[in-house]
DNA sequence: TAGATTGTTAATCGATTAACAATC
DNA sequence: TAGATTGTTAATCGATTAACAATC
């Protein structure tokens, strides 16, 4: 069964595509891999045994084998489609990020409240009513929603998306979202990261000192 | 030593903190917290017991007790000095996002150089030309730096803020930096994020179909 | 005292990694 | 065959959590 690849693994995943991405030569060998993703070797082997046995011993992996591999594994040979909630900074930023497409994601609309907004397009991508949330999530398969509304709404909204069906939601709102069971949230809180950073800051300095 | 508090529990501190921001009450105990963070209760004790005791058996804690706790362990305090390398839309909206102010975080300068955006000023923020960012870094004492270029140019940014002495470095260019020992680097990688949902979006179809 | 909840121990779990047989 | 590197085992490490004595 594809859930028996631990998160652990599942989490490097994009980091070992990313890193193959960036090499030109044609194979590779998990120790070259493991010193460019700043990991341990084995941990390479054992991941990427989990996509099925793809390396050659005595040589290494195929480069574009591998790629393909984990790109399939990663369910991103099926584009999914994208909305995102909250058309501030943070969501037009979003909206024109170009790794998006290139990792076959596409952002299908963008959601707001603001009149002055709705009807507006960014990069192209169109703002509609969050009203019409349910209907846009249906008419354009969208699977995958960004949250990047204030914390005040963003239990709304991650409620409205539910209801429309979306299973996965990646939520930049400083806010604890409680969602049904099956729908996947994913955290990214640029303050929560400034502050585990400011920690390590702060013991070398104390190390220093 | 400060450092002997567990990666882990360093990663989940923000975490409690966002949940203590949330409450209007002014005791909590370890099962209330847990619940509203999505943890196990005897990990929040775990956690919070490197703090240094601050419960009371029985009753629980204090909340405004444990908010500056956390708050002083992530050297929260003193207010940390933020530089944002590539004023691209991403940029833009960082310079602009509240949650940094409201957690002790100041963002000083945006960098860039496109000559067009040099000089201007986003939300009160200045740009500067990457040229002036040794002086700009020292000059206004600048020890976090984040990174918002596109993927070419990110190694050379990180190269520039090590040597300007910044030891934190807040990654979200799709690249994966080299820096020398003593400086930290967080990834906030979007597509990666998308990439891990999606994968557990597509398990839940095979799952389910 | 009786009830509640902490702080901590010890068991458990899962992830990491050294080591090496398999094999190209 | 000799050299290299995989795939996998088993040991190790660190994080999680059940359980409970301490104690408010």
């Amino acid at each position: 069964m594809a859930g028996s690849i631990p998160r652990a693994t599942v989490a490097r995943l994009p980091l070992y595509l990313l890193c193959l991405e960036g090499m030109s030569q044609a194979i590779v060998s998990s120790d070259q891999l493991a010193s460019t993703a700043g990991v341990n070797s084995a941990k390479v082997r054992k991941d990427l045994s989990y996509l099925s046995p793809k390396g050659t011993r005595g040589v290494g992996y195929d480069v574009k084998e591998l790629k393909q591999l984990i790109a399939l594994k990663l369910g991103r040979m099926a584009s999914s489609v994208v909305a995102i909630v909250g058309a501030g900074n943070l969501g037009q930023a979003l909206a024109g990020f170009e790794g998006f497409s290139e990792h076959g994601f596409t952002v299908a609309a963008l959601f707001d409240t603001d009149p002055a907004k709705v009807g507006n397009t960014v990069g192209g991508t169109r703002i509609y009513h969050l009203d019409e949330l349910g209907s846009v999530v249906a008419g354009e398969a969208i699977t995958i929603g960004m949250i990047t509304t204030p914390e005040g709404p963003a239990q709304e909204v991650a409620d409205k998306l539910a209801a429309a069906g979306v299973r996965s939601i990646l939520n930049f709102a400083p806010a604890i979202l409680k969602v049904p069971e099956g729908v996947e949230v994913r955290r990214v809180d640029l303050s929560t990261e400034l502050q585990i950073l400011s920690y390590y800051l702060n013991i070398e300095k104390d190390a220093a000192g």
